[in-house]
DNA sequence: ATCAAATTAGGACATTTGTCCTAATGCGTC
DNA sequence: GACGCATTAGGACAAATGTCCTAATTTGAT
């Protein structure tokens, strides 16, 4: 996307397999079938399959850096850019319902494999953690603002487990206007 | 547990690792050692690996069964049964923590494989919705009882998720209590 | 045009995987 | 004790995997 090095391809092909069809189900053979390379060809540009993984995780906090600064500017309250959030569950129910959610289906996996990069890929979940938190501190609600983040956190990943189980976009829809609700509940109730 | 023969140590074995590690993460030897008979003794009880998936996931709704039977008599009224549902939350939160959901962790690994079983997972899935459902038409909220016990899987897959992610007692205790509120919420908007 | 460095291709390698086969062992019945 | 059946052990097998090595090719600077 933002180069057309053979590296960046192997990371945006990697990137899309590790979430289609998870880590360890994802060979080198697979990622140098998309890519078009050779299966060596992979050795001088990564090490390991952990390095991958590692360079796939960074380019996944980057971009959610991006959105989530994008997010900043397009909302003008702190509600609006919490609605943001929510909203990525409609944008993008398509892939959540064949696939799942990128950071949980991830998160998960590497922690039953007990992998390295476990952590690594937690840092997803703290970024999203980390900003919504900021956004109900500045909605008025500093006392339990780490509380409310995880409780969206819960929600959006409640929503995308049986999304993708059942593959139901009303249930989708009817949940993602229940945390519009219970966010519009909590800016009633904030402190200003 | 039921039974001391060799077939059935091998299916709690299997049902052991595969929550523990995955199912595609879970190899035979893995399996052969857990339970102490040589690799090849296994294609005497089972013809394949999808095999002993059959057999676990089989043992899981048999057990699902059993425990939601349980509930059944445990429960005098509605409102406890459903509070019986979601205090597995904590009586599990140790395992979950280290793990996750058995439910929701086997279906998201099943549906990446796109593993012909996936649909035997997902069951284990429709098993609770139906009890739930249930729960909620005696509780006097036929209308919307299916949407009621979506709901409530989608909380407690979410608390498990982000429970796995993060090893946070405090946050399982504070969820749960929330998710009971909720269902006494639910109670006083019944039509009797 | 030449040369060095960066990049790529292709195959070799050991290991692990699921699967299958055959021989041995245990065990109950006559 | 002998027989037949159920069960087990152990190894063979091909395929796939991650890893590594070397030779070829491309690229860019001089």
């Amino acid at each position: 996307m933002s180069d057309n090095s053979t590296r960046d391809q192997i990371v945006e092909a990697a990137d899309r397999l590790f979430y289609r069809h998870g880590f360890e189900y994802t060979s080198f053979a697979d990622i140098a079938a998309a890519v078009n390379i050779s299966r060596g060809n992979f050795y001088y540009h990564f090490k390991s399959k952990d390095e991958i993984l590692a360079a796939v995780i960074a380019l996944r906090l980057a971009n959610t850096r991006k959105m989530l600064q994008q997010w900043e500017t397009e909302g003008s309250t702190p509600e609006q850019r919490i609605g943001c959030f929510i909203r990525i569950l409609i944008a993008h129910r398509a892939d959540i319902m064949l696939y799942g959610c990128p950071v949980g289906t991830l998160s998960a996996e590497l922690a039953k494999l007990d992998h390295v990069a476990k952590d690594q890929a937690n840092a997803l979940f703290t970024l999203f953690r980390s900003w919504l938190r900021e956004q109900f501190i500045r909605l008025g609600r500093a006392a339990d603002a780490d509380a409310l983040a995880m409780h969206l956190l819960m929600r959006s990943q409640g929503i995308a487990s049986l999304a993708h189980a059942f593959h139901d976009k009303t249930f989708v829809k009817r949940e993602v206007a229940l945390m519009c609700d219970w966010l519009d509940a909590c800016r009633q109730n904030a402190v200003h």
